[in-house]
DNA sequence: TGGGTATATATGGGATATCATGGTTTTATA
DNA sequence: TATAAAACCATGATATCCCATATATACCCA
């Protein structure tokens, strides 16, 4: 396994904890680290998620970069300087630091949209309004999968 | 493990001390030397970071580089000339040299940012510049991750 | 098939441990 | 002996652990 799909919602209590999807939860369970890397999206008023896999892949390739150049500090301030790192409890709960949850407008509920390597965490409202876009958008522009390719 | 993510900003005392975050800490757990390597960063006024495997690493880089290159003075001149080893005291602090808080013009709170395997010590203020200039560098020269998707 | 039981998940709350921070005392050093 | 550094101790805030419970889901058996 290890995509993640489909939705869920969550309630954060007044700790500011919520608890994974355990699907998402399952994706996860062959890995090292057992929780979530999350990170603020630049385009959407939303969280993007993925596991620690993903974050040692990204590291690989910059890896690859001059040692102090400034494309690399630039990706790397932006990437690794903004995520967060954050362990599942016994219960399957992460703790959401104020940072990001402020910068996705969560209080409540929380909407978890799987979306295969990665993941999505956003307020419910604001879900819905991206999802009536998007099913425009994919109308308007006739977008399909690109041949044998990844979303 | 072993990545340094994240951003967190915690306050220099009197006496020149600043706790590493927790989560610095322990990325760097496995290692043999408890504590951190700085130096002074040449492209910012800032301090880079990092654990004492990745000094090695540099130093087996710095061989495969032209022998008397400008270059190669330069890095070696930096990274070995100016690096301090600084140990943890029982708390998870270090002692800030003068000099090093000096060049970062580190005063009152520090801004510690993970770079992945690296790491930067901020002055708040000078950092949030950094961040916004970083963020529009991605975008201006359309940077993605050497092959492969932007995250 | 129906109904009931067991199991897992999500959620809440109190107790406990950790972290960042400040200060005091002891040790090293010049 | 003067001074800086290291070790030690104290504390409030916060995160983590642990237990309880409700609800939903899976499972079993008549």
């Amino acid at each position: 396994m290890g995509l993640f799909l489909s939705t869920a919602v969550n309630k954060i209590d007044r700790k500011g904890r919520v608890s994974i999807p355990s699907h998402f939860r399952a994706a996860l369970s062959g890995q090292s680290f057992q929780g979530v890397v999350l990170f603020p999206s630049h385009h959407y008023a939303c969280l993007e998620g993925f596991g620690w896999d993903y974050i040692e892949e990204i590291s690989q390739r910059l890896d690859t970069m001059d040692f102090f150049s400034n494309e690399q500090d630039d990706l790397a301030t932006t990437i690794f300087g903004e995520s967060v790192q954050l362990s599942f409890d016994n219960e399957g709960r992460i703790l959401l630091p104020q940072g990001l949850r402020e910068h996705a407008a969560l209080d409540g509920d929380a909407v978890f949209v799987g979306l295969g390597r990665k993941f999505q965490v956003w307020e419910p409202a604001a879900f819905e309004q991206r999802k009536a876009e998007s099913r425009q958008g994919i109308k308007s522009k006739a977008l399909t999968l690109p041949k044998g390719g990844v979303v």
